[in-house]
RNA sequence: GCCCCCGUAGCUCAGUGGAUAGAGCGACCGCCUCCUAAGCGGUAGGUCGUCGGUUCAACUCCGGCCGGGGGCGCCA
């Protein structure tokens, strides 16, 4: 619709060429966009205002030669010109009618567009360590990186979701040893785990699960790991000292192979932790990418290799160092240090590297905030590499706070408190968590009211916007249980009867919906499908108390019953798109 | 010191150049013999942090200040 109006208004602009305009205009100068206010139509243009100066004609004078202009169609019934210059246009009823029906043909499929071309476009997202289980932070990942991919589907995007796994480095010598430990506490021994290690009671299952392994034969050697510490924790900045000598004792007593076996182990079991906590939030992920696996491979090497060829690196202090600031960063950067292993950096560049070798196009990684100084060395990496910066793009999501009502609730990690995204989805559950992690911009702190969530009155908005579903679903039933069969033939042939100010307006929102898609595509912003149902929704329940469904006039009330379920159909899209489910009833 | 995010109604926030700046919650006043009141209508409430610039037009773009939050490892 309105591809067709920006067409109209740029063949009433190329009939003015020769007496008001000196030369032809260019057709992305016309831009038609929705109104605001219905007292302005349904859609309005700025041409006018844009080419005053150019044509040196008065803003409203120039308007009014482009309506006399406009050629004839059947689209417009009516256009104004207004205001400072804009045109407005109203629409012949049928046309916005005739729209509806659209809805019931394309089902689940009302709202998809070509926007994105099948260009393929990576999002990986979550991505938290292996180390332990999810947290509140991560579920607002969790459900930002799920809808926006969704969104990005829906507009005509190729995506791929993905999740790299953080499985090398120092962290996760810091796990196995700290299972080590919770090992030898299973016999009952007293331990103490030191304090940058993991010292949280879900490693104890995954120590339960080595002893069921290896039953009592690494006892005595664990037992000497420990007895050879320190006996007292170093205090202030020693800590780090305090646990390599853990990890050393371990490797050393324990040998390397079993030191590697109960990390897999550990590692198998808190991945699987983190898949099932997911997948129950219904965030599922095409590949989940193990960062050891770009060292096996060598793909490292290869990438470090390149940069060398190129002349990227340099040697300084013993460690090798890229050149980043050569690509923009703000300093160079370390890929291999003093003591020859590579950095988090290192496998960072080759993982971008394989993800635009992989062919994809775009390259979203959903961050934290507090990773934005991340951005400039991985463009620095792929730049150097010869591949686009720009094709990665980071959205960054701020942080989560909890309340209970007024009281924010403390993050300890002690018991008690929860902290992790499992407990929350348990009390407020998956609906709610997912509606609320998306109610505010991601770039936006997100207050997160447990109290507000898990209430169940009219003060929580995840009813508001399903109860409008619920509603037309019941609405249904009960024409059906007072003996009407529904035409829905009927209702699409008779629709233009829908002239009533208040079905009016939820037509208008209603036909918005595959904009909203492609705006919240591209700004990033799943956040805005939210808004749009929580309007739509609006003007449905308007729209209910105003006027009855039910009523004896059978093609009134098809009409009426056909432009209900319309709305539930794109409210069912749209929650989809947010992951939320659409009850039949509540 | 440098970098990123934020500053809009009492509170929490939408609004990435257009018309009288919007929503939810809170406050106040109304609507159930009527398809679920988990709903609807109305009223009150704003120098869009501040100063300047660009523009026919600025909450929106640019610059300077002020205020709040976060980040600046041979950690990951």
């Amino acid at each position: 619709m309105k591809q067709q109006l920006e067409q109209l208004v740029f063949t009433a602009l190329n009939q003015l060429v020769g007496s008001l305009l000196t030369e032809a205009p260019d057709a992305s100068t016309v831009t038609v966009e929705r109104t605001r206010d219905a007292q302005h139509g349904d859609f309005a243009t700025n041409v006018a205002m844009r080419l005053a100066k150019a044509a040196r004609r008065n803003p409203r004078e120039l308007a009014a030669a482009i309506v006399a202009a406009l050629p004839a169609n059947n689209l417009i019934a009516k256009a104004e010109v207004a205001g400072a210059g804009f045109i407005n246009f109203f629409l012949v009823k049928d046309v916005l009618a005739r729209e509806v029906s659209r809805i019931h043909e394309l089902g689940d499929r009302y709202g998809r567009s070509a926007l994105g071309q099948g260009q393929r476009i990576i999002v990986e997202f979550v991505s938290a360590n292996p180390t332990g289980p999810l947290h509140v932070a991560h579920g607002r990942h969790a459900a930002y990186g799920a809808s926006l991919s969704n969104v990005l589907a829906a507009a005509g995007f190729n995506v791929h979701r993905e999740y790299y796994i953080n499985d090398a480095g120092r962290q996760m010598d810091i796990l196995a040893s700290s299972v080590w430990l919770r090992y030898l506490e299973t016999f009952g021994e007293q331990i103490t785990i030191p304090a940058n290690g993991y010292p949280g009671e879900y490693l104890k299952p995954v120590a339960a699960k080595l002893r069921e392994a290896v039953g009592e034969r690494l006892r005595r050697r664990a037992a000497e790991v420990y007895a050879g510490l320190p006996p007292d924790e170093p205090s202030g900045g020693d800590k780090e000292v305090y646990v390599d000598a853990v990890i050393e004792r371990a490797r050393t007593l324990i040998g390397h192979d079993e030191f590697a076996g109960v990390l897999n182990l550990a590692l198998e079991y808190l991945l699987n932790d983190i898949r099932n906590d997911l997948e129950e939030f219904g965030v599922v992920f095409d590949r989940w990418y193990s960062e050891r696996s770009l060292d096996t491979s060598g793909a490292i090497d290869r990438a470090l290799a390149k940069l060398e060829s190129q002349g990227h690196l340099y040697k300084q202090d013993g460690a090798v160092w890229f050149r980043a600031t050569a690509f923009g960063d703000e300093k160079d950067r370390v890929v291999v240090r003093e003591n020859g292993q590579k950095t988090y950096f290192a496998s960072d560049i080759a993982y971008h590297l394989d993800k635009r070798e992989r062919g994809f196009e775009k390259l979203i990684d959903v961050l934290g905030s507090g990773h934005h100084g991340y951005i400039a060395r991985v463009r620095a990496g792929l730049a150097a590499l010869g591949e686009p910066p720009d094709s990665l793009e980071v959205p960054m999501i701020q942080i989560v706070t909890l309340y209970r009502g007024n009281e924010p609730v403390k993050m300890s990690k002690r018991a008690g408190t929860f902290v992790t995204l499992r407990q929350l989805r348990g009390e407020v559950g998956n609906d709610a968590c997912r509606f609320f992690y998306l109610m505010r911009s991601h770039e936006q702190n997100l207050d997160f009211d447990l109290e507000l969530a898990t209430s169940r009155t009219n003060e929580n908005p995840v009813y508001y916007v399903q109860y409008a579903h619920a509603r037309v679903k019941s609405l249904m039933k009960e024409l059906a249980a007072r003996g009407y069969t529904f035409d829905l033939q009927a209702g699409l042939a008779n629709l233009s009867r829908l002239d009533s100010e208040h079905a009016q307006a939820v037509i208008t929102v209603l036909l918005r919906y595959p904009e909203a898609v492609e705006q919240a595509a591209i700004n990033r912003a799943p956040h805005s499908i939210v808004y749009y149902l929580r309007e739509l929704a609006n003007a449905f329940h308007t729209y209910y108390n105003a006027e009855k469904v039910i009523v004896d006039d059978a093609d009134l009330r098809n009409a009426r019953a056909a432009l209900g379920l319309a709305v539930a159909q794109v409210i069912r899209n749209g929650l989809a798109l947010l992951g939320v489910s659409a009850p039949e009833s509540m």
